[in-house]
DNA sequence: GAACGTGCTGGAATCGTTTCCAGCGTGTGT
DNA sequence: ACACACGCTGGAAACGATTCCAGCACGTTC
C-alpha cells in the first residue's frame, strides 16, 4: 500500500542503496542515476518511513514539548513558535500537558523519551534533580527555568521587575503586595527573590499574600486577602492572576487604579483587552520558543557542547491598570 | 544503551517471543514465565520501542492534530482535551499549525501522514475534495466541519444562532450586521447560511460587512464598516473579532450595548473578562476534542464503519454586550 | 598494454519488535 | 501403554531504511 524505497529502486532500475544515497548525499551518485531516482521519487510520491530510519539511525526526528497547561494563554505563543521552527528544521513536535502536576510531568517525560530525540520543557515544575536526571539520558532545554548544567532559555526577569518596581515607586507606592504562583514554579521563586531585592533597594515594602493557582480563579480567590494587606499596588506571578484580581475588584467596586494599582507578568494577548488594560511585564515569548528549538537542535547535532544559556529581554508595558498611589 | 526486548529476554531466561507475548497477551504464557518476564521488565524499566513495533504492525501509535492557529484562544481548550484523551488511550499527538493557510494545511497533512495513524482536523480550511482524498488514505475526523463521507464532530450552530437571533429580536433589534470570517472556513459559510434563514424567519434584516481575518485586528478593521451599516446589533464569526470590535468601539466612544449590541461566537475564556463581558454562543470545546479522539480511535480499530457523526450542543451565553436596540 | 587507483554500485547486515510456524513436553482419553 | 491433542515455547522471517563492504568498470600512469 505505502510506497517504499524498493518501489522507487525498481522503477528507477537501481538498488535501494542508490536511492538512499541519492536522497542523503546526491553528490555521491552519478548524475544520470540521480536523475532517474529523483524522477521515480517524484512519480511515486515517495517519502521515507521515519520509523524505519529511526530504527537504524537511532534518531526519531521528533521533539517533545511539555508545558504545564496548554489552556494558559502564556503558552500558545511559545507553542506556536516552537512548532513553526521545529517544522522548518524538519522535526515534528509531540505536545503534552502536565496539568501543573510535577509527578505527571516526570511520568510523561519517561513515557515519551523513547519517541523523541530531545525535550523542550517550558516552565517545568519538577525538581532540579529530576531535570538533571532526564538530561543525562537525552538532550533537554528548559525554558523559563534555570538548573545547573542544563541548557536554558530564560527571560531577564530582573530587568522587568526593576522597571515595574521603579514605575510603582515613581507613582508613589510604598506598600506593594505580591501574589505568588505555584510553589513548584521555579520562575515564581525567582520573581519573589528578585522582588524582595528590588523593593528593599528603593524603599518599598513588600507584602506577601501566599501562593495561589496561576489561573483566573486563583487570582480571584486571593483578591480579598490583597485588599486586607492595605497595599496600594499589587504585582502578580502572571497575567491570568492579575485578571482574576481585576474581576473580583470590579465585583467589589474597588477602583483600578484609583484604589489599587495592578501589575501582571507575561503580557498575554488578553492583557490589553480587559478594562482597565493591564500594565504588565512583557516577555519575548515567540523568541523563546524559537531560541529553545535552535538550542535543542544545536545540542542534538553537537552533543558535547557545554550547556548553553540564552537570556531574552523583558519590557514593562505600561497600560491603564497602574496609577498614582491612593493617599494612605 | 537503551534496554531492548533481548535484554529482558536474557534476564528472564526466555526468548524474545515470550517477552513480547507476555506484554501483548499475558494469558497466552504460563504464569511462571509471565512472572519472570514481568519482573525482568520492571527491573530493567523496559519499554517497547514504538518505531520498531510500528514497522511491523503498520501502526505508529501517533495521531496528528491540525489546527489553523494555536494562538487563537478557541483552540487551546480543544487541543488540551485531545491531548488528554489521546494519552489516556496510549496515543501520542503531533500538533501542527497551518497559519490559516489551506495550502500549508494540505502540505502538512501529506508530510505527516507517514508518521500518524490518523488525523484530527479542527476547522480544516482545505477543500472538500482534498479532505476526502486524505480520508481515502488514512482515518480522518474533522471537527467543526461537515464533508460528505468524512466522519465529523460538529456543533449545533443552528440552535445557538437561533437563540442569539431570538435574543436580539426580543431586545427590539431589526437590523443586524454579520462580520464574516475567513472565506476558506466552512463554519463561516454555515453560520452565514443559518443566519440568513433565522433572521428572515423572525423578520430581522441581515446586513453583510464582508470577510475579515478571524482575529482581534480583523474585528477592529471592520468596526467602522459595521457602524456605517446603521445596524443596532452585530454578530461576528468568532469571539476574537467581537473583541476587536469592542476595542475599536471603545476608542471611538461608541457605547456597547447602548449604541450597538455585540454577539460573539465560541465563548473563549476571554469573553467574560472584557468590558462589557461578551454575549456569545458557547460551544462544548472540551467535549469536541474528546469526542473527536474517541471517534478517530474507534475508526482505527474498526476501519469498516460508516462515517459517524456527532453533534454537540451550543448555548447562548448572555452577558452585558447585548441590550435593547437603540431607537432608530 | 599492464597495473593501479578512483568512483559508483549492489548485496548484505542491521536496528527492535511482532508474528508465524514448527516442535517439544505434558496431560488426557481409550 | 499408546496415540493424540493441546498449550507453550523458541527460532526465523519480516517490516523499511541505512550503512558498510566488496566488487566492478572505468580512466590514468608508467
Amino acid at each position: 500500500m505505502a510506497v517504499t524505497i524498493k518501489d522507487v529502486a525498481r522503477l528507477a532500475g537501481v538498488s535501494a542503496s542508490s536511492v538512499c544515497r541519492t536522497l542523503a548525499a546526491p553528490d555521491k551518485v552519478r548524475p544520470d542515476t540521480r536523475e532517474r531516482v529523483q524522477r521515480a521519487v517524484a512519480e511515486l510520491g515517495y517519502y521515507p518511513n521515519r520509523a524505519a530510519r529511526g530504527l537504524i539511525t537511532g534518531r526519531t526526528g521528533n521533539l517533545g514539548l511539555i508545558v504545564p497547561d496548554i489552556a494558559n494563554p502564556f503558552f500558545p505563543d511559545i507553542i506556536k513558535a516552537v512548532e513553526a521552527r521545529a517544522r522548518e528544521l524538519d522535526y515534528a513536535v509531540f505536545l503534552a500537558d502536565t496539568d501543573e502536576d510535577p509527578a505527571a510531568e516526570v511520568a510523561l517525560i519517561r513515557a515519551m523519551s523513547k519517541q523523541v530525540d530531545g525535550f523542550l520543557l517550558v516552565s517545568a515544575r519538577c525538581s532540579d534533580d529530576e531535570l538533571r536526571s532526564v538530561y543525562r539520558d537525552l538532550p533537554v532545554v528548559v525554558v523559563q527555568r534555570r538548573v545547573r548544567h542544563v541548557p536554558a532559555v530564560t527571560f531577564d526577569d530582573h530587568d522587568g521587575i526593576l522597571q515595574a518596581v521603579g514605575h510603582l515607586a515613581t507613582l508613589g507606592h510604598r506598600r506593594v503586595a505580591y501574589v505568588a504562583g505555584p510553589r513548584t514554579s521555579w520562575s515564581n521563586k525567582e520573581r519573589q527573590r528578585i522582588l524582595r531585592l528590588t523593593t528593599s533597594a528603593v524603599g518599598v515594602e513588600l507584602v506577601d499574600t501566599g501562593h495561589a493557582a496561576p489561573t483566573l480563579d486563583g487570582g480571584t480567590a486571593v483578591a480579598d486577602l490583597v485588599l486586607a494587606t492595605g497595599a496600594t499596588a499589587v504585582m502578580t506571578f502572571n497575567d491570568l492572576m492579575a485578571l482574576g484580581l481585576l474581576r473580583r475588584f470590579r465585583a467589589l467596586g474597588v477602583e483600578v487604579p484609583g484604589d489599587i494599582s495592578v501589575v501582571g507578568f507575561d503580557d498575554i494577548p488578553l492583557a490589553e483587552l480587559v478594562d482597565p488594560p493591564l500594565t504588565t511585564i512583557a516577555l519575548a515569548k515567540q523568541k523563546a520558543g524559537r531560541a529553545g528549538i535552535d538550542m535543542l537542535i544545536g545540542l542534538l547535532n553537537n552533543p558535547e557542547t557545554a550547556a548553553p544559556r540564552t537570556v531574552l529581554p523583558t519590557q514593562l508595558t505600561v497600560r491603564a491598570s497602574t496609577g498614582p498611589a491612593r493617599r494612605g
